[in-house]
DNA sequence: GCCTGTGAAGCTATTCACAGCT
DNA sequence: AGCTGTGAATAGCTTCACAGGC
């Protein structure tokens, strides 16, 4: 694609289009550098090197079209195709995560899970099926999901890994407290609540 | 406190810490920082650098002393009292990482659950007890709690946070995908699974 | 020989500061 | 005057590379 974009711009890209959808709907047709950033939580020349990325055109007098941004990041932001997800392990965490990005983005879909408790598999959860993970591989390939979720425990999370790199999928969002090795190209988003509690616990009392 | 550890370090150090429990429960007692290091994900380098933190002596024939380097990041994170958490938002989400933290560290704990909705407030939740988020500032301060975890929906988070700051909390973990806005002092994770999943999206195809 | 601890180098990310525009 | 876009400066983080120890 494009030349190289980090990692954390993207992610910021993608919180900047939020503020963006909020201020379109309370009918803001324009904003500055400084509001956009303030909302955002950034600062204004982090932001304006950011979107040095999407390359839109901002007026000195008029700050940036709200809609004209909004439509310059999602084109940078979403695939042209619907980019489907799968999740491994329908515990509490699992089914939470499947509740909160149920009918979201139509773009972005969790459209399987997983699980190996027979008492979970072959039924809808927030309308999403959950399948034996022996079917696995074989399901996300059929289905074409490219993104992986792992909500197991972590003595599992390096086996699901491997079993979702055989099934070629290409980002894992990783919820179990434990380090996955994965090959170069493989795209891993770590959300670890046990870290971030403790960064939390020790930063709370410095 | 000592001098400054970065907020990278910090998780890493966490992440060590859980490394070093389970080769501690496999019986091994002494482990060279690129073992170490590759289980953790990270570099030997990293892991060393990351290691004058806490400043414990490893030596070249041995490496580390895994119970030694365990009690010496013991002693940096963990607060000699138990700290408490709070978390409002008692949806599928909030009661997920309830049952996820429940009883894991007697050392950090969420004791209270708050919400906005009756019916499910004056319950227990994985053992935790909801109150009406009316009672959210006096019972945070009664039972001292230090570290705050949103769960709400965005809209409510700025609010939210207000109310935990006047509550004299000092860390928020904040998985509403919205930007709070907290004074200087005050220690706030985000953990933006809309804005990871986004992310995930683009490099994934990348 | 092979490890650790660490100064120094290299790299990445953020912020400054200002030219250019209206 | 006040904004954007961006080269240059700064700060922060990671890796290199090697002295020192057994």
């Amino acid at each position: 694609m494009k030349k190289d974009i980090s990692d954390k711009t993207i992610g910021r890209l993608s919180l900047y289009r939020r503020v963006l959808y909020e201020l379109s709907q309370k009918g803001v047709r324009n904003v500055f550098s400084h509001q956009l950033a303030s909302s955002a939580g950034v600062t204004p020349a982090q932001l304006r090197r950011d979107l040095m990325a999407v390359s839109n055109i901002g007026s000195p007098q008029h700050g940036y079209n709200v809609q004209g941004l909004i439509e310059s990041i999602s084109s940078l932001l979403d695939a042209s195709q619907p980019q489907f997800v799968g999740l491994v392990g329908a515990g509490n965490l699992g089914r939470a995560i499947i509740a909160y990005f149920a009918g979201r983005r139509p773009k972005l879909q969790i459209i399987a899970a997983f699980d190996r408790d027979p008492d979970k598999t072959n039924r809808l959860i927030h309308g999403c099926k959950c399948y034996p993970v022996e079917e696995l591989v074989s399901v996300i390939m059929e289905k074409g999901i490219t993104i992986g979720i792992i909500t197991t425990p972590a003595e599992e999370a390096q086996a699901v890994a491997e079993l979702l790199l055989r099934a070629e999928v290409k980002g894992i969002m990783n919820f179990a407290p434990a380090a996955l090795h994965v090959p170069q190209g493989v795209y891993v988003e770590n959300m670890d609540m046990t870290t971030s509690l403790e960064k939390l616990a020790y930063f709370a009392r410095k």
